[in-house]
DNA sequence: TATTGTTATACTCTATAACTATA
DNA sequence: TATAGTTATAGAGTATAACAATA
């Protein structure tokens, strides 16, 4: 017979950390990045590589710099995601007419329906995951997390 | 002559992402430990010993277990994080009187005070990372980020 | 001179399985 | 039979430096 187990509630209710904006964001960031990969793994997709497929599949036309910048990752790390989603025949990289160094990722067009499909499930799975959130709530969390995530 | 690169802008203006509360998390949280191993980093800790030894230095006489639960680490991971904190001397473990398996951690007296000053590095370096929110915004957020990382 | 994309490398982190001692 | 801690190991993720082509 298992015991209440009463030091994990201990913990649980420990001041230390419970009131640390970056730890309460770490571990609601690990919870999401679980979740979110677990439902994009049947697209063969990782929060990493449905990034980069969501911006490919937009109109911005991003060179892997700007992919880097944006999602904060290291430029060779880009190469490797980029390299994988090709392989695939998800994106192409195109040349940029303005800059011969740089190349644009752009999605194919099976590239964007994977996408429509992954942003489904995605969007499903976040819903799910912040039910207990009301709609209003949910938006003003973004607006927060928005003016964290892009300072200045 | 560097251009205004409107590339980059296009990108941040990206619908695709800018709306996803899975990325604004992730960005977030990239920034936040960023700015906390920085600021740690002058105390040879880093954000998981940081949180461990918040953990130790509380009342809650937290087993290794309690530990994973509550930072969502593997118990393997948290074997090496109170080896390197025990080894500097920050940290014991402790028997569980009643569970004899079990290892309790408690923060050593320089644990305890290398942890209060290491805390106010964190939340001063939080503070200004912070900053364009108002005392009532933060307080805001940590309510609702509470209930993301602490679901039921 | 500086920047884009690339490669290579090393380092950290993470996930898994197996083992021991206890429960 | 299940759990706490440990060990080992492989895989994923991250950071760094160097290089060729181009700006």
């Amino acid at each position: 017979m298992t015991s209440a187990r009463p030091r994990s509630t201990a913990v649980a209710g420990a001041p230390e950390l419970a009131a640390d904006l970056s730890f309460l964001l770490a571990r609601a960031n690990a919870l999401s990045l679980a979740a979110g990969n677990a439902a994009l793994a049947p697209f063969g997709l990782k929060a990493r590589s449905y990034s980069v497929l969501a911006l490919a599949s937009g109109d911005a036309r991003p060179a892997q710099r700007d992919l880097a910048e944006y999602l904060r990752l290291d430029p060779s790390q880009v190469v490797a995601l980029v390299d994988d989603l090709q392989a695939k025949g998800l994106v192409t990289r195109e040349p940029d007419p303005t800059d011969r160094r740089a190349n644009v990722v752009v999605a194919t067009p099976e590239g964007a329906r994977l996408f429509r499909d992954a942003e489904r499930a995605a969007r499903d799975a976040e819903r799910t995951l912040h039910a207990d959130l009301s709609d209003a709530e949910r938006a003003e969390l973004g607006r927060l997390l928005a003016r964290l995530a892009f300072p200045g």
